[in-house]
RNA sequence: GGCGCUAUCGUCUAGGGGUUAGGACGUGAGAUUCUCAAUCUUAAAACACGGGUUCGAUUCCCGUUAGCGCUACCA
């Protein structure tokens, strides 16, 4: 039976293994949990799955912190941290040996190796046969305490189902004959995930456990121990996996996967986690407007307003990289310049570049480049030519407009004619370009195309008087001027 | 192998017993001409298959197929 609470009295929590980065699935569930949590009013806690001592790390836990944090995700408690919390788990496994839930058993990692690969040799279902069972617990004790390690299992009844209600699948029963006695306690005392994850879950009072659906089959083990504990069930609510474009589990050979690169590849958080929300999860009807396409644009706070565990769909989603890509565009596009202006200097910081103009010149100029920017990474690199004066020429755009001798002679005249020029405005300086194209009879388009590539390095770039303008008329009569010396170079 | 989950355009999805099956990304075509990676217009593109139930199934049920997950003293 599902706990009877209050919506506002949720507490949910994110629970990652800090035996890599944070990745793309657990940022998702995460985002979830955060979400149901911000939308129920309830709490979101923290907590570290660092009981596999081998492969956790604290540099994990620290990248998996950065990474929650890049995406705006907070938390009311923890980190947790369950290398910390021993005398919990193993006190719950006290209970369980008492009330005959569990027992010890002594068999080695080689004996049960061997008979799996037995059983599956003999084409069975390699499970673990219960033989400890029948261990009276004093014969235990005694040999525990003559120095044998002992490991605790599960008794998991031999018939019966086990069953319980998910959020998102529905409900689920399974054989408990599927099931075998699982590990509870390791024989050097350190606890199992499905140990520790059913003692903190209740001793931490979630309300509801959202994860991933690869932790779907896992359920009934958990469920076993609440009912041996005599404790209501949390709701469980799974969430389908992410997969990578060939549709399998998306992994590394996928490319990135860490939340941490995307930030690298200049995503902007809000892009990320949009694009994230709705990876999975659909508002649904929420989404429709009344005239025009369905919305897919939301703030945190329409997020939040929105999320519903129902909306959590049931199979499995790929990965699109285009579509975060254009979520990325149109964030970077509505940002107001001042608030976009830290994560360009973040940018700027990484790639070791500074520029030379004053903010308030960076200040107006960032709208002209937000309608093209398709990531933060154009700020450092195709863009530098409106920061500073040390740019790069593209050498395609040199070879398409700049190929002729007399395109490059003519635009050094005209950085003269600039030059002079008493009001340096968009009009004027047009009409400048102008007249000058049709006094030497060549089209305007192509004196146009050469100077965008001189002043700006691109091919592509705002309307061109408008670059003009920006950059000021000394540095448009300087880079005039210069691109006859540069070129020859 | 066993158990479980899933199946709507290439991808993310809406929908739901009777619909021209809606939107987004991407793709194609056109427009604009000062470039396009911007903008506008426009096109193509889906209910996996087979059985039921029903007057009628893409929708409900069963099966098949396919994909994914679990099947550790990992989490």
């Amino acid at each position: 039976m599902p706990m009877n609470t209050a919506l506002h009295d949720t507490r949910v929590r994110f629970a990652p293994s800090p035996t890599g980065y944070l990745h793309v699935g657990g940022a998702r569930t995460a985002l979830f949990s955060w979400l149901f949590a911000r939308h129920t009013g309830g709490t979101f806690v923290l907590r570290i799955e660092d009981t596999d001592f081998e492969r956790s790390s604290e540099e994990m836990v620290n990248g998996i912190l950065d990474g929650l944090r890049w995406l705006g995700i907070d938390w009311d408690e923890g980190p947790f941290y369950q290398s910390q919390r021993l005398p919990l788990y193993t006190a719950t496994v006290h209970k369980l040996l008492e009330s005959g839930h569990a027992y010890h058993c002594f068999c080695t990692r080689e004996e049960l190796e061997l008979r799996r690969a037995t059983a599956a040799e003999a084409g069975k279902t390699p499970r673990y046969d219960g033989r400890c069972r029948t261990i009276e617990a004093a014969e235990a004790t005694q040999r525990i305490s003559q120095g044998e390690t002992a490991a605790v299992r599960f008794m998991v009844p031999r018939d019966g189902v086990t069953a319980f209600d998910d959020a998102v699948f529905g409900r689920m029963e399974f054989a408990n004959a599927e099931l075998e006695d699982f590990v509870l306690l390791r024989s050097d005392g350190i606890p199992t995930y499905h140990l520790s994850v059913v003692a903190d879950d209740l001793d931490m009072r979630m309300t509801h456990i959202i994860r991933g659906a690869d932790h779907l089959s896992n359920t009934p083990k958990q469920v076993l121990q609440y009912q041996a504990l005599g404790a209501p069930l949390p709701i469980f609510a799974h969430v389908p996996l992410i997969l990578g474009p060939d549709k399998t589990r998306l992994s590394k050979r996928h490319g990135a996967t860490s939340v941490m690169s995307y930030k690298d590849m200049g995503i902007v958080p809000e892009a990320f986690r949009n694009f994230l929300a709705l990876l999975g999860w659909s508002p649904g009807e929420l989404a429709k407007q009344a005239d025009g396409p369905d919305r897919e644009l939301f703030s945190t706070d329409e997020l939040v307003r929105m999320f519903s565990l129902d909306g959590i769909a049931h199979s499995n989603a790929v990965f699109n990289n285009d579509k975060l890509a254009w979520y990325n565009t149109e964030y970077i596009r509505a940002y107001d310049p001042a608030r976009l202006l830290p994560l360009i200097e973040e940018e700027w910081r990484q790639a070791n570049y500074k520029p030379t103009r004053s903010r308030d010149e960076i200040l107006a100029t960032i709208p002209l480049l937000q309608q093209r920017a398709r990531s933060l990474k154009d700020f450092s690199s195709t863009f530098l030519a409106y920061f500073g004066d040390k740019f790069e020429v593209d050498p395609a755009a040199l070879q398409k407009f700049l190929s002729n001798p007399a395109v490059v002679d003519h635009l050094a005249e005209l950085g003269q004619r600039y030059a002079s020029l008493e009001v340096f405005d968009e009009p004027r300086t047009e009409q400048l370009l102008r007249d000058f194209a049709a006094e030497k009879g060549v089209k305007a388009g192509a004196l146009i195309n050469g100077a965008r590539v001189l002043l700006t390095g691109q091919s592509v770039a705002p309307s061109l008087f408008t670059v003009m303008v920006c950059l000021g008329q000394q540095r448009v009569v300087h880079r005039l001027q210069a691109g006859k010396q540069a070129i020859a170079l």
